[in-house]
DNA sequence: CCAGGCTATTTTTTT
DNA sequence: AATAGCCTGG
C-alpha cells in the first residue's frame, strides 16, 4: 500500500484498494490499520478544521456511531457534510469506497463531489458510493438483480412510461379507465413505494380507494408487468433492495460490513423506504451521520416523512445530535422573522438562528390591488436596485405556485428586465428527447415494450391501432415482447400487406442498428437512427413553432450524449438523471417557485401573493389540515431564510385564478411575522389595505369597510354561509379551512355588487360560479362569496 | 387514420 | 383562458 501522507491534499484516492468494484468481502471489512490511523493522529491538525466554529467543527469530528446535525438554514451545512468527508478519508478511518454519502437530488450529489475534490485535491473517482437514493439504489439492485426476479440490464421506466403501463393494466382489468384514471393509481403506487409496502402489505382502506378495492389487486398486476418487461419504476429500485437486503441477509452483511461509514443529506426529506433502507445498511457499523433541518421539510406531499429526523434520536440509540445555529447568511431583521413565523408550529426540534451580522433592512410586507400591480411594484423596485447597481442575480422572487409566474415575466419582458426561470419542465422530459430515447432503447433493450410501442408509428408509418393491437395480442399469447412478436408476424399473414410491408421495414431498421451498436460510436449510432428512421424528417417537415426548437433540442441530446462511454452508460444516465446541469451565470432576476428555491441563497428576496387560500394553499389545508398548514409554514420559512439582506413580501386584494377573480385575504402568515422585524410599505397613490393586524393600527387611505371586504372577511373566519364541506378544525378548535360555499341564494338577473369591478347584474350561474355583466368593467366571471347582493 | 371538436383540469417536484 | 387529452365522425 502507498505510504500515508496527512495533507489537506494528497491522492488519497488513488491508493483505495477497494475501488475496483467487488472485491472479496473479508478485504473490503478491512480499514487502514493501527499504524496508519496512528500516524494520522500524530500529523498537525488539519488546515480544514480551522475555518469552522465549535458546533461545526464537532460535527465534523464525531465521526464515530449515529449522529444528527440538526443545521439550521444558512449554517453550514454543505460545509459540515463535505468538510466530514473529506476528514474522514483524510484521517484514513475509511476509504473512499467505503463511505456511502446519499442525497436527493443530482445536483446535491453533483456540488458534493465538486466540493470535496476542491478540499482533497484530486478527483473523486473513488467515491463510487456517493450519488442520490436511487442511483445507489439502482447499483445495487444491478449488481443484484437475479435475486429480485430481474435481469441487470433492467430498464427504468419514468412517469410516464409508468402511466402508459398503469393505463395498460387498468384496461386489461376492465376497468373504466375514465372513472379512474392511471395517474390516480400511479401516485397510490407510488405512495405505497414510498412506504415500502407491496401489493399484499396495502392497508384494506387504501387499497378500496381505487377501483372499488382494486388498488392493491392493480398494483400487484403492475409490478407483474414490470418483472416480464425486465423493468422497474423509480419506487422500486429502493422497494426491491429492500426485499434483497431482507431476502437474503448475506447480501445485506455484504453491504453492511462495506460501509463503514454512512452520511446523509437533506435528512428531513426521506421517506419510509429511504429510512428503512438506511436503517438497514447502518446497523453495521453504526456510523451515520444525517444532517437535515425539521424547519425545512417541505416534501411531505411526495412521501417525505418529518417524523423521520424528529424521532432520530430513538432509532438510532446513543445517537449524538449537534445543532448549528449561527447563521452566516441573513440579517437580524430576516432571522428573526422567519424564526418567529416558525414557532407557530408545533412538531418540531426547535432551533435558535442567530447572526453576528448588523441589524440590516426590516422585512417589508406590502398590500396591493390585484397581480398584476404586484408585479409593476416589484419591477419598479427592481429598476430602483439596479440604478444603485444591485446585480439582478442577486434578485429572486418566489411564488408558490408556478402560474403566478406569468404576471412577472409579462410585466419583465415590457420593462426590458431579463429574468431565468429556475425549474420548469427539464430538458429529458421534452416530447423529442424521450422519442429518441425510445429509440435507443429499443435497439439497445430489443424487449423494451413501452419504447417499442412509443415509437411504432412515430413517425407514422401506418402502422396504427390496428397494428399495434394486433402485436399486442400476439405478444400476449405468446409470452413473449412485442419486439419479438413483430419480427414473427411479418412472416405470418396476420396482417393485412401495407401494415406487413410498413412493419418489416421497421423490424429490418431496427435490426441495423443493432448490428452497429458495438461497432459504431453511439453518438454516431444515435445520429444514424435519428435519420434514417424519419424521425428528424418529421420535424423538418413540421411547421409549428416548436418544430425549430424540437430540432435543436434533438442536437444537443447527441452533442450531450458524447460525455458517455456507450449507449448504454447514456440510457442509465437518462432514466436516473433527469436534469441538465447548464448554470447560467448571465446577470437575471431569478424567478422560481419557494420549493425550488431551497438551498439558494440570494441578497434582495421577493416574496409576491401571501394571500390566504393560495399562500398557504388552500389545497394544503383541505387535503392535509393542520399538517399541511405547518408544512405551508415551513414554505414561508424556507422563503425568508433565502434572504442575505432584504426580504419584501406582499399580497393582493384581488387574484385571478384560472380566470375567476378572487378576493383575498392577506395570508395568516403575515400577522405571524414578529412585529418588531417588520416594516410595513404604503405606495403612496395606491388602494391598498392592512393585514387583520395592522387594522386598528390606522392603516391609511383604505376603504376596507366595503361591502365586498366585510363579506370576504366574514367568510374567511366563520362558517355562516354552509360549507359545502365540514370546517376543518384542529385539536385546539381553530379554524383551519372552510371550503367555498356555494352559490345559494342568488339569482340570475339579480343585481349585484363586487369590490373590484363595481356594480353588475347576474346573467348565469354554475355552482359557485358567476357570470355577470358589470355596469362598468364588462362581463366577469367571479365566485358567489365574493360578491355582495344590493 | 386523421382532424377537429369536446371536456376536464389547473400546488409544490425528484428520481 | 388556456391547454391537453380523448372521442367521434368522416
Amino acid at each position: 500500500m502507498a505510504c500515508v501522507h496527512v495533507h489537506a491534499k494528497f491522492p488519497i484516492l488513488m491508493s483505495d484498494p477497494f475501488d475496483l468494484g467487488d472485491i472479496p468481502e473479508e478485504e473490503a471489512a478491512r480499514g487502514p490499520s493501527i499504524s496508519e490511523r496512528a500516524a494520522a493522529g500524530v500529523a498537525a491538525p488539519a488546515p480544514y478544521l480551522e475555518n469552522l466554529n465549535d458546533p461545526q467543527r464537532e460535527a465534523v469530528e464525531a465521526l464515530d456511531g449515529p449522529v444528527l446535525v440538526l443545521a439550521g438554514a444558512g449554517t453550514g451545512k454543505t460545509r459540515v457534510l463535505t468538510t466530514r468527508l473529506a476528514h474522514l478519508l483524510n484521517t484514513r478511518r475509511a476509504w473512499p469506497s467505503q463511505v456511502l454519502a446519499v442525497t436527493f437530488t443530482n445536483k446535491a450529489a453533483r456540488e458534493m463531489k465538486q466540493r470535496i475534490g476542491a478540499l482533497i485535491g484530486g478527483t473523486v473517482e473513488g467515491m463510487q458510493w456517493l450519488g442520490t437514493f436511487h442511483a445507489l439504489g439502482a447499483k445495487i439492485l444491478r449488481r443484484h438483480a437475479e435475486l429480485a426476479g430481474l435481469r441487470s440490464d433492467f430498464t427504468i421506466l419514468d412517469t410516464d412510461d409508468q402511466i402508459r403501463l398503469m393505463k395498460q393494466v387498468i384496461q386489461a382489468a376492465d376497468i373504466d379507465e375514465k372513472r379512474w384514471p392511471a395517474r390516480q393509481l400511479a401516485s397510490l403506487i407510488d405512495g405505497w413505494k414510498n412506504k415500502a409496502l407491496g401489493p399484499d402489505q396495502v392497508p384494506k382502506g387504501e387499497g378500496f380507494a381505487f377501483a372499488n378495492g382494486k388498488g392493491a389487486e392493480l398494483y400487484a398486476a403492475y409490478q407483474e408487468r414490470l418483472k416480464t418487461l425486465n423493468a422497474v419504476d423509480f419506487g422500486d429500485l429502493l422497494v426491491e433492495n429492500l426485499r434483497i437486503f431482507q431476502e437474503h441477509p448475506e447480501v445485506l452483511e455484504d453491504f453492511q460490513n462495506r460501509f463503514k461509514y454512512i452520511l446523509v443529506d437533506e435528512y428531513q426529506d426521506t421517506n419510509v423506504a429511504q429510512y428503512l433502507w438506511l436503517r438497514l445498511l447502518a446497523r453495521g457499523h453504526k456510523n451515520i451521520c444525517c444532517v437535515g433541518d425539521d424547519d425545512q421539510s417541505i416534501y411531505g406531499w411526495r412521501g417525505a416523512e418529518v417524523d423521520n429526523i424528529l424521532k432520530f434520536e430513538t432509532d438510532f440509540p446513543g445517537a449524538k445530535v449537534i445543532r448549528l445555529e449561527q447563521n452566516y447568511r441573513s440579517t437580524p431583521h430576516i432571522l428573526q422573522a422567519a424564526s418567529g413565523l416558525i414557532t407557530a408550529n408545533q412538531g418540531r426540534l426547535g432551533k435558535t438562528l442567530w447572526t453576528q451580522m448588523n441589524e440590516g433592512e426590516k422585512v417589508t410586507v406590502k398590500g396591493v390591488w390585484d397581480g398584476e400591480e404586484e408585479a409593476r411594484a416589484i419591477g419598479e423596485d427592481i429598476e430602483q436596485f439596479q440604478r444603485k447597481d444591485h446585480s439582478l442575480s442577486e434578485i429572486a422572487i418566489l411564488v408558490r405556485a408556478s402560474f403566478q409566474m406569468r404576471e412577472f415575466e409579462d410585466r419583465f419582458i415590457n420593462l426590458g428586465l431579463p429574468y431565468r426561470v429556475i425549474g420548469g419542465p427539464r430538458f429529458y422530459e421534452r416530447m423529442e428527447i424521450r422519442d429518441a430515447n425510445a429509440y435507443f432503447r429499443l435497439v439497445a433493450q430489443p424487449d423494451d415494450d413501452l419504447a417499442f410501442e412509443r415509437i411504432i408509428n412515430k413517425p407514422k408509418r401506418g402502422l396504427g391501432n390496428v397494428a399495434v393491437q394486433t402485436l399486442h395480442q400476439a405478444a400476449r399469447a405468446q409470452g413473449t415482447s412485442m419486439w419479438r412478436a413483430a419480427r414473427a408476424l411479418i412472416d405470418s399473414e396476420e396482417l393485412k400487406p401495407q401494415a406487413r410491408r410498413a412493419l418489416t421495414t421497421f423490424v429490418e431498421s431496427v435490426e441495423r442498428w443493432r448490428k452497429l451498436l458495438p461497432a459504431l460510436p453511439h453518438t454516431e449510432l444515435a445520429e444514424q437512427i435519428l435519420d434514417e428512421s424519419g424521425y428528424t424528417e418529421m420535424w423538418q417537415n413540421d411547421k409549428t413553432a416548436e418544430a425549430p426548437g424540437r430540432l435543436d433540442n434533438l442536437k444537443e441530446l447527441v452533442r450531450s450524449m458524447e460525455q458517455f462511454e456507450n449507449m448504454a452508460g447514456y440510457l442509465e444516465h437518462v432514466s436516473l438523471v433527469m436534469d441538465k446541469d447548464d448554470q447560467e451565470t448571465d446577470d437575471k432576476i431569478n424567478l422560481m417557485t419557494l420549493h425550488a428555491a431551497k438551498g439558494l441563497e440570494f441578497d434582495t428576496v421577493f416574496l409576491p401573493g401571501w394571500e390566504e387560500g393560495l399562500f398557504p394553499h388552500q389545497r394544503a389545508l383541505d387535503e392535509s389540515g393542520l399538517a399541511g398548514l405547518e408544512e405551508e409554514r415551513r414554505l414561508a420559512y424556507v422563503g425568508i431564510t433565502r434572504a442575505k439582506k432584504r426580504a419584501k413580501i406582499s399580497f393582493a386584494a384581488n387574484r385571478r385564478i384560472h380566470n375567476l377573480w378572487q378576493n383575498s385575504l392577506p395570508s395568516r402568515f403575515i400577522d405571524e411575522l414578529p412585529e418588531a422585524n417588520v416594516e410595513v410599505e404604503q405606495q403612496g397613490d395606491t388602494y391598498s389595505y392592512g393585514p387583520s393586524r395592522f387594522d386598528e393600527g390606522g392603516f391609511a387611505g383604505s376603504d376596507y369597510d366595503s361591502p365586498g371586504w366585510r363579506r370576504a372577511r366574514a367568510n374567511a373566519g366563520s362558517t355562516s354561509t354552509p360549507p359545502r364541506r365540514a370546517p376543518m378544525i384542529d385539536a385546539q378548535a381553530t379554524l383551519i379551512a372552510t371550503s367555498a360555499p356555494d352559490a345559494e341564494g342568488f339569482a340570475r338577473g339579480e343585481r349585484v355588487f363586487h369590490q373590484k369591478f363595481g356594480y353588475g347584474r347576474i346573467e348565469s350561474i354554475e355552482g359557485t360560479k358567476l357570470t355577470v355583466a358589470f355596469e362598468k368593467a364588462g362581463t366577469k366571471k367571479v365566485i358567489s362569496s365574493f360578491v355582495e347582493r344590493t
